[in-house]
DNA sequence: CTGAAAGCGCTTACAG
DNA sequence: CTGAAAGCGCTTACAG
């Protein structure tokens, strides 16, 4: 019914491999035979079918994005929405496509990894998380399926791209020093989370530096990653009026924090968190500073990165890439 | 080189014909001979491959996500991960995966979706957004794809689930009248968006049922939809302070005019605007009303019409089918 | 630089 | 209830 290689080799005069060759702009077919071709190609309004050409080549021409377990917590953060723009932006670039993962239940998501990855639905995989124990990632390593993370992962053989959270944990509270203030809390977040653990070694450094002291009770690495937890902690937690900063590794967690600390009217403590995407207004007051993570930088220096490990698949050693993502502080 | 079909079939001693109907599950297969393969299936780790499912039986498995064209607006309003979480959720049941549109201008976005549908990589499409003239979604029509739109579309030929908008923006103004506002505005946004226009309808109904005037000079249908957009629109505006109550369509506007009513200090105007999902505290101040738009359930109900719609295409007769999708006040 | 031919791994009338 | 066979629309050594 369609219009197949066939019709097109037809009536251009050539042979269907031709026609192939052509569609994959192969250099050993001379141009003009190329030109005679694409107008063929035009006028008879082909496009290759994508299932026979994956059968025929194994090359799917799409990456699998693998999104964490389901939580609210993962899809109201701006993070997700704003990688997923990136991703999209480095896919207009090729004619690849981008299948999202499915599954409520870890064993859900699992089956699913599978059936695209054995059913050869997908050449590659990016996984929009990186979190301990990963069956997922684990069983993309164990069948060598090309896999890229966004964050940083716990195995150092996988390739990942990522923020320096250090860095920028500690950028974030030298800032706070530089302005005035001494007594500066630490608060965290889902402790799975490397990138939280990252920002606070480099919370501590910044207070190292500058002779403050570093104070277990200062430091919140509860379970929390939602407003409402941010909320309670300050409106459940006095003894918050004692400092006079805070750096909140998560920004929703640092939104509630936020509203609490107005009601409270505690107005002497400074906050400065991490932020996605470089704010226009949004939430945050004016005079606001935060930490611009870039955060669609990540998405689309994955996909440059999976299309690089794809073409060096062919070479012997096993080697790894890991790229860190500039950010910066917005004062 | 992996396990294909003619692999299991010779270890259970079957056709592979025979294996196909048993992966299809048909029931012109013994249960007795099912256990059999499928027992087989498990000890060689079987997975069908996809591409080849799709060539020869033209049925891919897969759903196309089609993204409205790339603004910060859509990707940072929550609309957009709680409408993708329903999608996921109602996909998990089923043995289907979803592919993501790609592109940044219109015309590549148009020759992906053409890629994807002429390419046979997709049996339907669920359209994101509902916009005026789309070229994507008249695309869609004009070939026959299967499509269902998240929105109200222009054209009443096509399947769609939404919110009841006018019933929503009438439930939200009679909200503000009963709390004894009597002198409302109305902030709509990106008029291209239909659902803007049906909340209007809703708000001027109460009005009216309520003999308040509908005025002119309270309805703001500015082109915006950034938190920012409606900071300036309080902040340049000190004719608001005349109102004493507002209706915002926009849930990011409407954040940013909540900002700037606090800055002013203008703590007689009540807002009430319209939320993507159930709130725990996120942005809202305790007490804040909002209506629940539930939007979860859009992207779930699409996906399940995209089946229904699938599996009644061979009757003759063309039917479209609408769903629209409650929403609650939530005070 | 181009073509003929085999093959990728399934599905599905058709026959029994 | 099951099997043999044709076919889906490409790609890719191989040969020239």
């Amino acid at each position: 019914m369609a219009i197949t290689i066939r019709d097109v080799a037809k009536k251009a005069g050539v042979a269907p491999s031709t026609v192939s060759r052509v569609v994959a702009n192969s250099p050993s077919i001379s141009e003009k035979t190329k030109k005679k071709v694409r107008q063929v190609m035009d006028e008879l309004n082909y496009y290759p079918n994508v299932n026979a050409q994956g059968l025929a080549s194994s090359r799917s021409k799409t990456f699998g994005l693998i999104l964490p377990p389901a939580t609210d917590a993962f899809y109201q953060n701006p993070f997700f929405p704003t990688v997923l723009r990136g991703i999209n932006y480095s896919m207009s670039k090729n004619d690849y496509s981008i299948l999202l993962s499915a599954g409520q239940t870890q064993e859900q998501r699992l089956n699913h990894l599978k059936k695209i990855v054995y059913g050869k639905q997908v050449e590659g995989l990016i996984f929009l998380y990186a979190s301990k124990e990963d069956p997922l990632l684990t069983f993309a390593q164990e069948v060598g399926c090309p896999s890229v993370v966004i964050g940083t992962p716990e195995s150092t053989k996988v390739n990942f791209v990522d923020n320096d959270n250090e860095t920028l944990g500690y950028l974030a509270t030298r800032y706070l020093i530089n302005e005035g203030s001494k007594k500066i809390a630490y608060v965290g977040g889902d402790i799975e989370q490397f990138f939280i653990s990252d920002r606070l070694t480099g919370y501590k450094k910044a207070l190292k530096e500058n002779n403050l002291e570093v104070k277990e009770e200062a430091i919140f690495n509860d379970f929390m990653f939602l407003p409402l937890d941010g909320y309670d902690l300050i409106m459940n937690n006095n003894q918050f009026k004692n400092f006079d900063a805070i750096v909140i590794a998560d920004e929703l967690v640092a939104n509630g924090m936020r509203q609490a600390l107005n009601e409270k009217k505690w107005s002497h403590i400074r906050t400065i968190s991490f932020s996605a995407y470089k704010h226009l207004l949004d939430n945050l007051m004016p005079g606001q500073a935060y930490v611009n993570l870039n955060s669609h930088l990540l998405g689309s220096r994955a996909v440059d990165i999976l299309f690089d490990v794809i073409k060096e698949a062919n070479s012997k050693n096993k080697r790894f890439m890991n790229e860190y993502v500039e950010g910066e502080l917005v004062t």
